[in-house]
RNA sequence: CGGGGUGUAGCGCAGCCUGGUAGCGCGCCUGCUUUGGGAGCAGGAUGUCGGGAGUUCAAAUCUCUCCACCCCGACCA
């Protein structure tokens, strides 16, 4: 490809609303363009990264017996009913009517129809397992698009089902896909980790997210250096404190902390730690009334919270003052007639600073057993750096993430819904095991350069780079003998299956070099009338400080050892 | 959804308060010069000033309304 002939389109100066990296370097080099809010076109440039890694994730799902086909994006409301999404799905799920006033979706995932499928194709426990996946645009209305490509309505994604005549078959192609997906963002150059992700109510052995790591990730990762523990936040688990619980040694008073309703500020007050305060979130289960109980400076899990609890919202001001006859800011579990769940931290804790349940007041001094009924204890908060890692090896460590894939056993929640049933040898009809697995394509290219990029643009792995290599001859359109050679090595290059592009634009080498810099291009090949003389080419990998000579006569060889070494 | 903000040339912005000929930088076009890291000079083109309504002799500017987009929030009592 010729630059002259491949739409190249950068800009000096990137939107202002632009905030991620990525976002202003994609739209700088020309990769992507806005049209709506959340929607993007993929321009030239950057369909080619799409694409490669398309490629790479199409080759790998083939190699591991999954088989590709393709569903419609829109799908008929029935489907969906029957599953129970339509109604469970939310304002997410972009529906609309067609002509004859029926309803319609644009899947933003397609459990519906390859269940449908699969029922209709899948009769026989001779023809399971199977592993259907597409790579398919994907719609999810989503409440707040940002960050450029990285978090969009429309998007790419390839997603794949797996159907099982059993749970042990599930585990196994699990497994095979945890397998293939590390070895899929293995080969596309990113720096990420496989982490324990929630399950959610559908329970099973296990889901596990692969996060890309970047520090302006909107996930958080706890990870042990020491073992190979990671996790979602979400998930990971907050041992109970090593030291039990200590003996009461002050005794409970009431102090005066008028206008100071947070920890932080009742702490600051008391001259003390901000650990020995104990902090009360009021949630209502249906209607019923709890108490949640966090140290000060740790943060509430509600995930964790809901499998306690179930479903929950937090507690309107009308509906504390009715509980505990006192306004937010100053509540407490002492004396408190309703369900209280400390933390295990709280748990453990003695002589602690705590809601009074009286406007301006809290209790220091406060102990478990003694002023308060022993709690009900859980682990409802957020690990911290520096937690014990729940394997019990070390500590962990907070990572920032952005997830590019996600491998989950869905168990039989499709299958039951829309009764896909296969025969066994017995000829009972069995409800089908089922796992999903998505990709998100389009975000990988986003992260890719979140996480590889320099004060210059974007700084691509090779594998899933726009090109390979660019030749760059200098007074291509002044000399003739520039031109020749150029064109010489070009074909070369293009005909040993070498992805180059010449740069043949009639423009200053500053203008040549900026933008095959901001582009991303890994490898460059320099031809000037000087090498020219001299029988030699100058080569300069995206990350290299300074460029070196190669004779000219094996420059394909050469660059063929510079991909070999990188 | 709640709060805040912004819409002026392809991109980045000024002008608005205090109504009176629509501007600057980058980019684009032409010419000359330049030619190994985003060139210089000269000339030029490009605007429903987000849409609609209103006030006024006169609206980018004031008022109302609609729309679009962006940011923050939507647990921490």
């Amino acid at each position: 490809m010729r630059t002259s002939r491949h739409f190249i389109s950068t800009i000096k100066e990137a939107p202002s609303d632009a905030e991620l990296v990525s976002h202003k370097l994609m739209i700088r080099a020309g990769m992507v363009r806005r049209l709506a809010a959340g929607i993007y076109t993929w321009m030239p440039v950057g369909l080619r990264v799409v694409r490669k890694i398309e490629a790479i994730v199409r080759e790998e799902m083939n190699r591991a017996g999954a088989c590709e086909l393709s569903m419609p994006v829109v799908q008929p409301a029935e489907l969906w009913q029957e599953s129970g999404r339509w109604g469970a799905y939310g304002p997410e799920l972009l529906r609309f009517k067609d002509r004859h006033e029926r309803d319609f979706v644009i899947q933003p995932t397609s459990e519906e129809v390859i269940t449908d499928i699969a029922r209709a194709e899948l009769r026989s426990y001779r023809k399971l397992p199977m592993h259907f996946y597409q790579i398919q645009t994907k719609f999810r209305d989503e409440r707040r698009p940002r960050f450029g490509v990285m978090r969009v309505r429309e998007f790419v994604m390839k997603d794949g089902y797996s159907f099982h005549v059993d749970y042990a078959d599930l585990e196994r192609e699990y497994r095979n896909m945890y397998d293939t997906y590390t070895r899929i963002f293995t080969r596309l150059g990113l720096k990420f980790r496989a982490v324990a992700a929630d399950t959610g109510a559908i329970g099973g052995t296990g889901s596990h997210e692969f996060q890309v790591l970047a520090d302006s990730g909107e996930d958080a990762i706890a990870w042990a250096p020491e073992s190979d523990y990671a996790a979602n936040l979400e998930l990971a688990e907050a041992m109970a404190p090593a030291e039990p619980r200590k003996k009461p040694s002050e005794d409970m008073r009431k102090v005066p902390t008028p206008g100071k309703t947070t920890c932080e500020e009742v702490a600051a007050l008391l001259n003390l730690s901000l650990q020995r305060t104990v902090k009360a979130v009021a949630v209502m289960q249906d209607k019923a009334f709890n108490l949640l109980l966090i140290r000060g400076d740790h943060s509430l899990n509600e995930i964790k919270a809901q499998k306690v609890l179930g479903t929950f919202r937090f507690a309107g001001e009308a509906e504390i003052r009715g509980a505990l006859g006192c306004k937010p800011g100053y509540i407490g579990p002492v004396g408190a007639k309703v369900r209280v769940i400390a933390d295990r931290t709280v748990a453990a804790m003695s002589d602690f600073v705590c809601g009074a349940n009286e406007e301006g007041f809290h209790l220091a001094g406060a102990n478990w057993g003694r002023d308060a009924g022993e709690p009900e204890v859980a682990d409802i908060r957020n690990v911290v750096e520096g937690d014990p890692s729940p394997d019990g090896k070390g500590t962990l460590k907070i990572l920032r993430g952005i997830e590019v894939g996600h491998i989950f056993q869905l168990r039989t929640k499709y299958s039951k819904a829309l009764k896909a049933t296969y025969l066994d040898a017995k000829q009972q009809p069995q409800f089908m095991e089922m796992g999903c697995y998505g990709i998100g394509i389009t975000r990988i290219a986003a992260a890719a350069v979140e996480q590889n990029h320099d004060e210059r643009g974007i700084v691509f792995p090779r594998p899933i780079a726009p090109f390979d290599a660019c030749l760059v001859p200098i007074g291509f359109h002044k000399n003739a003998a520039v031109r020749e050679a150029a064109e010489k090595l070009y074909a070369e290059l293009a005909a040993a299956g070498i992805d180059v592009l010449l740069e043949d634009r009639d423009e200053r080498p500053g203008v040549l070099f900026a933008d095959m810099d901001l582009l991303g291009i890994p490898h460059r090949l320099v031809l000037s009338e000087r090498g020219l003389a001299a029988g030699t080419i100058e080569y300069k990998g995206r990350t290299q400080a300074a460029a070196e000579n190669a004779p000219l006569a094996s420059a394909l060889q050469f660059l063929r050892d510079k991909f070999a070494a990188a």
